[in-house]
RNA sequence: GGCGUGGUAGCUCAGUUGGUGAGAGCGUCGGAUUCAUAACCCGGAGGUCGAGGGUUCAAAUCCCUCCCACGCCA
């Protein structure tokens, strides 16, 4: 059950694997969704400890390293600092951002390590895995490759071959070889220390049982680990970095430590401990993150992303029982994916929009980190899948932050400036109308708090801005501009007065989602005293502060000096958006992180595509077709608005090719027509499926051509 | 292949202890208004609730089969 009475809340966000940044999927998965969370709860008054960092350690930082002929340590000094500043940008509201590499965290993670050992919940085996004797380490899954057994793909990964998709042990492979030195791996034994999840899983699931408030997502995805049976995990490798074993726990069982590491999924959520200890060292008060982590009192919510379930919901409870110290999550609220566009991001292919990317672009925007925190935030996948689009993007902060929040508060505070002398206007009478408008003001903060508290984010900002459209038709149906020429009513001053406490209440509401959107409205307002959403210089006392639930009553006085009005949000053009739009697909080579070193690419040639079947190429609907008219499209400078006869049918093709050819020169010319791409609308016109050329290594671009009539299938 | 989650208006999504004519925002069409960021407000159109079968007086909601998307596992 959810432990509704608690002291205090520790929400921990997944640790970002700092071999890389951080772009719109992870903020959508754990991050947004969880500053949401605290920043509501501090408002809320709720002592709150926000706790993340970079998780440094692994296989695949290792593995990046070796192969850039760098140290593990130089990635993660690169990341680590570049994550932590996006986010600060972004406006996530850590107490503390730690990371992995730290010298606390290798303590803790071995004391944690050690503590289980003694409590003999451990078990430990020894078998054969392949050794590289040159480079005198043994090798990670994905360090060998070799002939795959069953389809006889060359170079099939220790892992798993993906060609033929079977998933193999490396000691399967024929003629493995290491990635490291190409030299013929040997067997030689080693010993491993392991989890028994099977052994643990009772409890486990007499512990899930206790929480079927959890989101179906997770619930549905842990019963299905439950009813596959869990198994024996192994926690140490043969890694030169991560986490050292203890020299002491390994001597305990005739072990030599040397050479051997805590498994990175075993360290990492430890981070969080670690992170917390930092923290507390940091408040002058040590001992203080036991509270945290150890008094019953606590409810802690780890917020994360799908691929985490298994880790948060099973691996990390079955530690943290195992040990007995320590406090299980509350709950796990973890968040589908978010797809960009319409299809999956890929950071090797660069579909991916970068936080730092996004950050430096709209540098210059009134509140660019708000922006993207609302449109992220509404469209969050919560329950499903969720999409990601610029043009989303747009109609929401145009249509919701700019033109309904925006205009509602621009439209009351010039109101009130240009007819009420810049002051709180009194409330005298209120009709029914007034009094509709108290009622709904004095509701929204259970109705959007409830959703934060519930995790129910979307709905949360919804019901926010709805505040502000509640408002909008509030003065339209009062009409203050009309009811201000009549002196012996008080009606235009009870508009205004109630538009002004429905801006002041939405400076507190919409805090959470629009941080320093919020802020400046309160200097709008000239109004003070408000509990920051952001962690506090410790035990300052905040009680005597504006806080939540008091933005249901009125909060500015009759008389009150406003400040000065502004516009909130202003829109996004359509020209931002199409270079967002055009910067989509383009690989970078510091966020390439993961792509492949071909040598098509060294050579300046575009890289070479992963494999695709047979049945890919053919749900392409190539035709040939004449280009019957051309002409450049306004305002866009790379594109030119192509007529194209298909012989079946007319198409209207927008193409990027005008600083490549005019419009003579493509003008009756043969082409190839992707033509079942989905119609997509650029500068106002829909270009309803795409022209094919060839891009040479400058750039240059020529139309590929065949002698053949319109309509005429290309394959 | 097994398991899980989801498949509701053009788009993004609400909506199950089965029961008033299936909802919201955006988009679209029409109207009204002018305090305001060509904004706001009102109204209309638009859905075989993935497909098929079953249970029931009654199913988007329960059961079965199938299809699609995504994920986990093998």
């Amino acid at each position: 059950m959810p432990n509704d009475s608690h002291d205090r809340i520790l929400v921990t966000a997944a640790l970002p694997y700092a071999n890389g940044n951080i772009h719109l999927g992870h903020l959508a998965g754990a991050y947004l969704p969880a500053d949401l969370y605290c920043r509501y709860q501090r408002l809320k008054g709720e002592d709150v400890l926000f706790i993340c960092g970079s998780d440094e350690m692994g296989v695949a930082i290792l593995m990046r390293a070796l192969r850039e002929g760098r140290s593990p340590e130089d990635i993660v000094d690169h990341y680590h600092p570049m994550i932590e500043d996006s986010f600060d940008r972004f406006g996530m509201s850590f107490d503390y951002y730690g990371r992995t590499s730290s010298d606390t965290h290798r303590v803790t993670s071995q004391d944690f390590f050690r503590t289980l050992d003694e409590k003999d919940v451990f078990k430990l085996k020894t078998n054969e895995q392949l050794f590289d004797p040159e480079a005198e380490m043994f090798l990670a899954d994905r360090f060998v490759v070799g002939t795959c057994p069953s389809c006889g793909y060359e170079e099939a990964y220790g892992d798993q071959c993906e060609k033929c998709g079977s998933s193999l042990s490396p000691t399967e492979l024929i003629d493995p070889k290491s990635t490291l030195t190409d030299a013929t791996p040997v067997l030689k034994e080693t010993s491993h220390w392991y989890i028994p999840l099977g052994d643990m899983q009772p409890d486990l699931e007499a512990w899930i049982g206790t929480h079927p408030e959890w989101k179906n997502n997770v619930l549905g995805q842990v019963q299905s680990w439950f009813n596959e049976g869990l198994k024996d995990r192994s926690i140490t490798r043969d890694v030169p970095w991560g986490v050292p074993v203890p020299e002491d726990v390994a001597a305990r069982h005739g072990l030599e430590a040397e050479g051997k590491v805590i498994y990175v999924w075993f360290d990492a959520p430890i981070g969080y401990i670690s992170a917390t200890k930092e923290w507390a060292a940091e408040q002058g008060d040590p001992d203080r993150w036991q509270t945290y982590w150890q008094d019953e009192g606590t409810n802690l919510v780890h917020f994360i992303g799908k691929d985490n379930i298994v880790f948060h919901c099973l691996m990390f409870p079955a530690m943290l029982q195992a040990h007995g110290d320590y406090v299980l999550p509350d709950n796990v609220p973890a968040n589908e994916f978010l797809n960009l566009e319409g299809r999956k991001l890929s950071t090797s292919r660069g579909w991916a929009v970068w936080l730092h990317e996004y950050l430096d672009d709209f540098e210059d925007a009134t509140h660019g980190a708000d922006m993207l925190r609302y449109a992220l935030g509404t469209t969050l996948p919560e329950s499903k899948d969720a999409d990601f689009s610029w043009d989303g993007f747009q109609s929401r902060v145009n249509g919701e932050l700019a033109d309904v929040l925006g205009n509602f508060v621009n439209r009351t505070l010039t109101f009130a400036d240009r007819f009420f002398d810049g002051a709180v206007p009194p409330l005298k009478d209120p009709t029914e109308t007034d009094q509709d408008l108290l009622d709904r003001l004095q509701s929204a903060p259970a109705v959007i708090g409830d959703a934060y508290g519930e995790y129910r984010m979307r709905e949360a900002i919804y019901e926010t801005i709805d505040l502000a459209r509640a408002g909008n038709k509030y003065f339209n149906d009062t009409e203050p501009w009309h009811t201000r020429k009549n002196d012996e009513s008080p009606a235009a001053a009870n508009t205004v007065h109630l538009c002004l406490q429905l801006c002041a209440s939405l400076s507190v509401l919409m805090e959470p989602v629009l941080p320093d959107a919020a802020s400046r409205l309160r200097d709008m307002l000239n109004l003070d005293g408000v509990r920051p959403s952001v962690p506090g210089d410790g035990d300052a006392p905040t009680d005597d502060l504006v806080g939540w639930d008091d933005a249901g009553t009125s909060l500015l006085s009759p008389g009150h000096e406003l400040g000065t009005p502004a516009i909130l949000f202003e829109k996004v053009e359509d020209d931002t958006m199409d270079e967002q739009r055009e910067k989509l697909g383009q690989t970078d080579e510091t966020d390439a992180a993961t792509a492949e070193t071909a040598t098509a690419e060294d050579a300046g040639y575009a890289p070479k595509k992963d494999e695709i079947e047979f049945g890919d190429f053919m749900d392409l609907d190539l035709r040939m077709g004449v280009v019957t008219a051309a002409e450049p499209v306004e305002d866009a400078d790379k594109l030119l608005r192509l007529e194209i006869d298909l012989g079946f049918e007319e198409r209207q093709i927008l193409a990027g090719i005008a600083e490549h050819m005019t419009t003579d020169e493509i003008k009756g010319r043969n082409v190839v027509v992707v033509a079942n791409l989905a119609p997509k609308t650029m500068f106002g016109l829909e270009s309803q499926g795409m022209v094919l050329m060839a891009e040479d290594r400058d750039g240059n671009l020529a139309p590929i051509s065949a002698d053949a009539e319109p309509g005429s299938v290309v394959r």
